[in-house]
Parts: C-alpha cells; sequence; structure tokens
DNA sequence: CTGAAAGCGCTTACAG
DNA sequence: CTGAAAGCGCTTACAG
C-alpha cells in the first residue's frame, strides 16, 4: 500500500502519507529489499581508467537518485583479469541489485550482458553505438565527434594528418578512428598508413606514439589523439622536441576533460557530456522515461560536440 | 555458527565448510543485514574535488575489501549545502552502514563525527592531524610535506618564497601553510606577508593567485602551491606570462596527482600514498589491525614524500 | 477496500 | 555441543 498499490482510497492514501511525513518515517532498505527479494541499490560497473570520466559518471548516476533511498554501489573491474567474469557473476548474484549502469569497454561485453539477464537483473549500457534496445542504451555516437575533430583539422588546411587510436578492446577506439577516416575521405585528405596509430588511451601510450609519429619525415602537421590523455602525452613529446603548439603542430584530443584545460596552450578536443550521460542512464534504469518526466532525460543519444581551443591552428607553410 | 561462534568443534566447522565451499553458497546480504541490524556496505563518504583523489581512495578501500562480501556505497556531499547535515543523516540511518570512511574536508567536521556516534555507526577519518583516538584515524601529516617541499625551496636557494594556501575551511591547508612557515623560519627564510596568499584548492583559484604574486616586484622566484591543482594554475599564468620553469620560476605542488606528470616541465609535488590510505581506513574499519595480518597495514601515521622533478631549480641570479 | 497471516533468508538466544 | 523457534522490518497474497 505504501508502494502505491491501486486499489487504496485516495482519501486514505493522503492521510496515510500525513502521518509518514509527520513521523518522519523511512522504510529499512533491507526489509524492504528482503521482501522484494531485490535491494535498493543501483551498480556502476565499470574499467574506464580515466578518473575524472568516473567521478562525472558517479555524479551524474547520483543526480538522478536524489531524494530517493536508492545507493550507489561501485565495481570497478579489470577485464585482463582472470577471474573477472567470476567476481562480476558473484557480485551481481549477491547484491541482487536493483539495476547496473555499464560503461566503455565493460558495456560492449556480451558475456557480462547475458549473466546480467540471465539474473534478471535490469541494466543500461553506455556505449558509443546502439547494442541493445533503446531502452536500456545510451548512446555516444564517438564517430560523429571524431568526424567533427577530422574536419576541423581538413579545414585549417591539414594535409598529413595523424590519428593515434585507442586500444582495440575498446569499441569507441574504432568508432573515434572510424569517424576519422571517413571525414578525412569527405574532405579529399589523404590518410598515410604511418600516420594511423594505435595507443591505448594512456598517457604513456600517447608519449611513445608521438615519438614514432614525430620523427618520421615529413611528420604530420596536425594529430588527432583518441583521447586527452594521450594528446597530453603529444603535448609532452612536442615540447621535448622544441615544437610550438599550434605553430609547428596542432594536436586534437576526446573527451575534453580537466586536462584539456591544464594543458599549455589549451587543448582542442571533443567533449561528451559526462555527467549527464549518467543521469540520463539512471532515469532509464528507473523506466522514469516514459513518464512525464524532464525532456532532456529522455534522449537515448548523446552528440559529442568539438571544443575549439588553442591547440589547433593552420599548418607551417 | 557460519560466522565463527567458539562454541562448535573444530571438526564440525571444517566440514561445514568444506560443504559451504562445495555447494558455492553465498549468504545473501540482504537477510544476514536485516538479522544483524547492521548491513554489509561500507560509506565513503567525501567532499574532496579531485577526481584523482577520489577514485584512488576508492580503489584503496575496494582493494581491502576484495574476497568480502562487502560492497562500497559512495555518498559525496557538499558542505556548503544547507541540508548537507540533513542529507547525512537520513543516509546513515537508512543505510544502516557497517562503517564509514571520511575523508576531508568533511573528517573534520565534528558535527558528522557526533551523529555517527549517536547511530552507533564505526567511522574512520584520514584526516592531516590526528582528531580522534588512533584506532579511528588516519593521519596523513601533511606539515611534513610542506616543510620538505619549503626546505627543497629554501635549500635551492630561494629567498623570494610564496605560498598559495588552500580554503580555511580544510584542515589540510593550514598544515600545509603552518609546515612551510616553520621550514623557512628554520632556514632563515623571511616570508613577505605579499607572498602568503589563499587560493581555495581549484585550477581557477590557482590562476588568479598566481596573476597577482607574479605581478609583484619583486616577484616570487619560487612558488609552493597547497595541491597540484594550483600548481597547473601557476603553470598557466607563468607561460602565459612567457616566465620559464624553471630557470625564471620554480614551482612544487602537493598530491603528486596524475596532472603533476603532464605539465611541462613535470612538477616537482608531495605523494600522499591515497589508495594506500584507502586500504589502511578500511583495514582499520575491519577491526583487522589487532589481528596478524599485513604489518603495513597497521599505519595510523602516513609520511607525505617530495617528489623532486623538473619543475625546481636555483633561482635566477 | 482493509487487516491479519505468511514469508523473504538470515541470526541469535534458548531449550534439549 | 546441536536443533528448532522466534525475530529482524518489510511485502505480498489472502481472507474478511
Amino acid at each position: 500500500m505504501i508502494n502505491d498499490s491501486p486499489f487504496v482510497k485516495e482519501e486514505t492514501r493522503l492521510k496515510v502519507n500525513a502521518i509518514i511525513r509527520e513521523v518522519g518515517f523511512e522504510p529499512d532498505p533491507q526489509a524492504r529489499g528482503l521482501a522484494f527479494r531485490r535491494s535498493f541499490l543501483i551498480g556502476m560497473i565499470y574499467d574506464n581508467p580515466t578518473p575524472q570520466y568516473v567521478v562525472n559518471m558517479q555524479q551524474g548516476i547520483l543526480d538522478a537518485m536524489r531524494g530517493t533511498s536508492y545507493g550507489l554501489l561501485v565495481h570497478p573491474c579489470e577485464r585482463s583479469s582472470l577471474t573477472y567474469l567470476a567476481d562480476l557473476r558473484s557480485f551481481i548474484e549477491r547484491q541482487k541489485l536493483f539495476g547496473v549502469i555499464l560503461t566503455p569497454s565493460i558495456s560492449e561485453d556480451e558475456r557480462m550482458v547475458k549473466m546480467l539477464r540471465e539474473f534478471e537483473c535490469p541494466y543500461v549500457r553506455v556505449a558509443s553505438v546502439m547494442l541493445d534496445k533503446p531502452s536500456s542504451m545510451v548512446v555516444t555516437h564517438d564517430a560523429d565527434g571524431a568526424m567533427e575533430a577530422a574536419q576541423h583539422l581538413a579545414d585549417l588546411g591539414h594535409e598529413r594528418i595523424a590519428h593515434i587510436s585507442g586500444p582495440p578492446s575498446f569499441r569507441s577506439a574504432h568508432e573515434r578512428r572510424r569517424g576519422f577516416r571517413e571525414a578525412l575521405a569527405q574532405r579529399g585528405v589523404k590518410l598515410r598508413p604511418s600516420f594511423d596509430r594505435e595507443g591505448d588511451y594512456t598517457f604513456d601510450s600517447g608519449i611513445a606514439v608521438a615519438r614514432e609519429l614525430l620523427a618520421l619525415k615529413p611528420r604530420p602537421t596536425a594529430i588527432f589523439a583518441g583521447n586527452d590523455e594521450m594528446a597530453a602525452g603529444v603535448f609532452k613529446v612536442a615540447h621535448e622536441l622544441g615544437l610550438e603548439i599550434p605553430r609547428d603542430l596542432s594536436v586534437v584530443g576526446f573527451d575534453d576533460s580537466a586536462t584539456a584545460l591544464r594543458l599549455w596552450p589549451v587543448l582542442t578536443s571533443v567533449r561528451l557530456p559526462v555527467r549527464d550521460m549518467g543521469t540520463i542512464a539512471t532515469d532509464k534504469l528507473f523506466g522514469r522515461l516514459s513518464k512525464k518526466n524532464s525532456p532532456v532525460s529522455e534522449e537515448t543519444d548523446i552528440i559529442p560536440k568539438l571544443i575549439i581551443r588553442e591547440s589547433t591552428a593552420a599548418p607551417p607553410k
């Protein structure tokens, strides 16, 4: 009855609710959970290595949970671990989560999703492409963001544009690379094979690949890094080599993280509204979207946006 | 009996445990929690604005929880919010947490701690000074780290050393400033009042204060920033003004965050082992320390350490 | 429409 | 030392 059963008189409901408020009664989530056979906990399962991303996503989820009695349980994991799936299985089975939110690259693992279905645990996946039915997806369309970045570079007049992609285990790495390549093709800019390199989204990999790239002759006049961390690596190498950004080298990142503003000069980057994504994902989990809620939350599609700052300019003559 | 009651025969216990393992039985934390009148959840309550700190602390806590059936519930909050205490009260009361870990500046709020005691919720506080009995404290001795930083600068020959402190609402801000001042006094370096400035631990405040500091005549030849974020702000202003680090200006930060390595040149900074701190705090919560556990976890005192990199050098002649 | 009973999966006394 | 009962605070059928 407290849970809005439709079989009570409106009047009674109001009276009871009033008293509930008066006494400040808060039902015990443990007891409720036991009776429901489902806890009042939302799990966030992730393996994204960027702290900023993790914290923003948590914030977004918590924003959506505010005012409810749900709690957020965090569960980072490593896909490379041998016990990865087993750990997750015991976590899901034990906690009887109300629902879980998956971010890349975990969100792209079908074994994970299959397991969730097996335990009838609701989930929402955040990923760069539509991998599931829209009601359990938030799609970030990374390819579109990468296209914007590449177009920007091409429009500035660059012809020797390199790319450092993320690790193949991340779908976003493929999407960003795909968008980049498509845009170059559209603009009639040829991509040299030696300019198409693979990193792993870490700062260190950005450094390593940038060293190779900038040792090439002729070297690229612009580099589109798959994320800001790797872009930071490019900055470091450029500084070491005495190359001035953007005069000698243009750099674009992806994520528009805090790092983007701390680099010198400030980094042009593709922004994804991570915190909002967390809120939207959670709203979907709560099934709020079918109701008359804030229209912004109804979205499944997130459109990345290029933020142009000072790390990009026309190529040197 | 399953919970290690001392009244069972060793033999019986072994037999039962064997069967438990065989069947893969995992007790339901909800039901256990209900019976225990206490959940199997650890809460992390924090208001630290640095994502890196938050994520590292979470990792450390999770490291200590690995293999148990406990879960980590995250609860960021804003002390400036009017409902701050009320929100926390309802969180604590409702979730019946097994225990909570408090990080600065929340860990320094006695109202918070009083409330926790009222609900008989165990806690461990991470703070820069001993505020409580050792068994519920992890003390980071920020003053010592700051002293090291200031000594390093003084030993390089700097005489015009400035400090940008954190906001007065953080105890660590006072401690770092205190250590800094003590070291200067020890070394016989005078601190000009105009060189002793207040920021708020944010990048933006670092920029604002650095602009003022570097407009002074004569300007400081070295700046000790209360954290890396503000140090990054100093870098930005120095670059804008065409000052070369460390030739024209030495900079030291605090935290040794990821940012320290992404700056150019790499930042000399005081390191705190945040992840380990999380593990130690959690071990304390579990009361493991009285038993025969890894000796490293027995510590209450964390000693910060200066990591010397490339942002510090002798002052210009 | 409403009240009292049974049950969620555990633990803690309490008899045997 | 062990087994069966009562209870944790809720919810969901089920009688009235």
